[in-house]
DNA sequence: TGATATTAGTTCGAGCCTCGAATTATATCG
DNA sequence: CGATATAATTCGAGGCTCGAACTAATATCA
């Protein structure tokens, strides 16, 4: 049960139910379809009239089609509706340090056109480079009305200004991202951080995870993020900046981490992490910080996740030591929120053989409850950062309208 | 934005408007009494002619009451209304390892009837018990409308099932109260766990925390449970049992705790740790853990604190290692949820001026972004754990309908 | 082959809801 | 007293869902 926020709410009108029926419709369409009138009727509860009269004008509205017509062991044949994919397409952009990848979707999130760019260190040029690029693939469909931009950052975006106020990874500092790519491309721009896009691609397309109340994505790269979606909503915090596990601390005065604090997670479950351990077995005498520093250019993830593939003991087990502290991180998680499940993103899920057993295995002996909570890798073939954004504009018609 | 849950929506009906309106416009009576028709307008942006419509219908379903008229510099004078105190009565219990108090409340949260009784170690019995006082609680103001029962507890209660199916501290294990406290009173009962019913009465009736979007309730006592309001919903886990950040490890490999899992939150900054703090440095020496259990027995929280009063070095000294504690685990739930807001609620509070300052300063060293965060103590002169028991019950009329 | 049963989808009036203009009620001020 | 202003009500227009009645299409069976 929720309260009613006074200082936000949206009154009813006339059309507000239409809209609220509207959406349950469209929704059910997505996921059943190919699906008949009398069908949705069933499924909603909805009057057939009403579910006529709804289906109708979503296809005025072109945002759904007729198609063949269905077998009954009896009685006239349903039409079958399903969504239109010849309407609406969208544009994803997820921005990384190093590439930034860029895609036209339709409404059943499947790609149509892919790019890709390096991200450049400056934020203007950034936003001069990309924008030709999302004309290009806007024209590589010019039948599709692009419904908006979703873009998946490696940082915080603040709720209330939407500029992007932390993305250390990126080196860019209160940046406004949103405001000239609206006015270069003429579309609406949703922010968001790449871990709560990873999480609403989950709820919204995710073969295991659609639909669940509490979800928590896990993403693991240089850093650790969380993605939280609670009562089948993205938690964002007061300011935008929830999710931050990746840095509430494992080891009371362990490592000192770059945000000020020490014995932060993501100083011992990253995959700089994983790097660390493996070249300090490697080279105990010399393993100093600056030594290990240094170390780290020379090797790098992917590198690791080979050696350890090829058997290498360090490798594997540096991979070892991080699914033990990536579990220890889980663990309050699962005992603080309960979610049904924990998606954990990253190049680390390739080694999801070794690495998932220990996850569990430490996430159960350090949380009271975890019987329920699944933990399971993502398909990195699903591109969840990317798809992501896609779910960021469908949600504005597909989610629950904003009511009371 | 919310994802429709496809597997329990609610469409909308041609009376969905008016539930909606109507809600919007009885809580802003609540919170703003009195207040005319015009005002109610203005404030909600309904049509006059509607909020007249609403405002009849609540006064026949005597919801609301005519008071008297207001003044304004030119014109007819508004006619103000009020939440009728006259209509409805709920029942608030709060359940207690030693004790359990109820009361009746009427539709502004307060108390107009109170009782308490020592709780029974038999839950069969303790049913027997309270029954007969409920009915007492609801003969003393026979002219209300009992709208139900609200129960906190400390425990978990299971999502499906409604039965409480963790509650070490009382010693019961997997009761159905609901059903036999439902039968004898014929009321609709609603239980729920003490720091979440202490969450949903700060969010609907505290001075500070009313209507904040994000709040965490951090109940200190014998062991520690969390109340998480996330976008103004209470935040119930996959089963039930989100909250128990108390089970969640702050010292790795530390003290072994009743859950099996070591090094719990609540080990170490619990009224019980203090008190092990205090006995520690009292008695060194002697400071086994078999002989810290039995003084436990000889010293309780209460008493530590008058002495912490009085100026007793090693009772302050043991408030501030709790103190350190708690802020050591407050921290990570700052990271990762940046609430606006973080409530303690406990006896802990009565020593706030020495607590609180340590708690803000250990969250601040130990989080990431904890700028936007309040720490505050919680009044117990508002009896939060019983008054949210009413919170419970209200919300079914006042909360955001269960729509899509 | 034609009657019957069955299912899909449409039509249309009843009833609920909000909106907004017009109307009524009641103040203050010069 | 009349002008002006504010509060509250009245009432028709238009949107919405419901549900009964109706049309359309198909399989079954005598």
């Amino acid at each position: 049960m929720r309260r009613i926020d006074l200082s936000n709410f949206q009154v009813a009108t006339s059309e507000t139910a239409r809209d609220i029926n509207r959406r349950i419709v469209l929704n059910l369409i997505r996921t059943h379809q190919p699906i008949s009138r009398a069908d949705l009727a069933r499924y909603s509860g909805l009057q057939r009239s009403t579910v006529s009269v709804i289906a109708e004008q979503l296809i005025k509205e072109r945002w759904i089609t007729e198609g063949a017509n269905g077998h009954t062991p009896r009685g006239r044949r349903p039409t079958f509706l399903h969504l239109n994919k010849e309407r609406v397409g969208i544009i994803g952009i997820n921005v990384r340090p190093i590439l930034t990848t860029l895609a036209l979707a339709d409404l059943d999130a499947n790609f149509l056109a892919q790019d890709s760019l390096p991200t450049p260190q400056d934020p203007k040029q950034f936003v001069s480079e990309l924008v030709p690029r999302v004309r290009k693939l806007m024209r590589a469909r010019p039948e599709l009305t692009c419904e908006g931009i979703g873009v998946s950052l490696p940082g915080r975006v603040d709720l209330e200004t939407k500029r992007l106020v932390f993305a250390p990874n990126l080196g860019w500092k209160d940046f406004d991202l949103k405001t000239p790519l609206e006015k270069a491309t003429g579309l609406p721009v949703e922010l968001e951080n790449a871990a709560n896009s990873c999480a609403l691609s989950e709820i919204c397309f995710g073969r295991r995870a659609e639909g669940l109340r509490n979800l928590v994505v896990v993403t693991v790269s240089e850093g650790i993020g969380c993605g939280l979606i609670l009562n089948h909503q993205l938690v964002q915090g007061s300011t935008g900046t929830a999710g931050e596990f990746g840095h509430a601390a494992v080891v009371p005065d362990g490592l000192e981490c770059s945000c000020g604090n020490r014995g932060c997670w993501e100083m011992y479950a990253s995959n700089s992490a994983a790097i660390r351990y493996y070249t300090q077995a490697a080279s105990p005498a010399r393993a100093t910080k600056r030594r290990t520093q240094t170390a780290e250019r020379t090797i790098n993830f992917e590198h690791l996740l080979r050696l350890a593939e090829q058997g290498d003991s360090k490798a594997v087990e540096a991979l070892q030591q991080m699914a033990k502290y990536l579990g220890m991180g889980i663990a309050p998680i699962v005992a603080g929120l309960a979610p049904d499940m924990i998606v954990v993103v990253g190049e680390v899920t390739r080694a999801w053989q070794q690495v998932g057993p220990i996850i569990r295995e430490t996430v159960k002996q350090h949380s009271f409850t975890c019987a329920e909570t699944q933990i399971v890798p993502s398909d990195p073939i699903t591109q969840p950062r990317l798809r992501g954004t896609i779910a960021l504009v469908l949600l504005k018609h597909f989610g629950a309208p904003a009511i009371a």
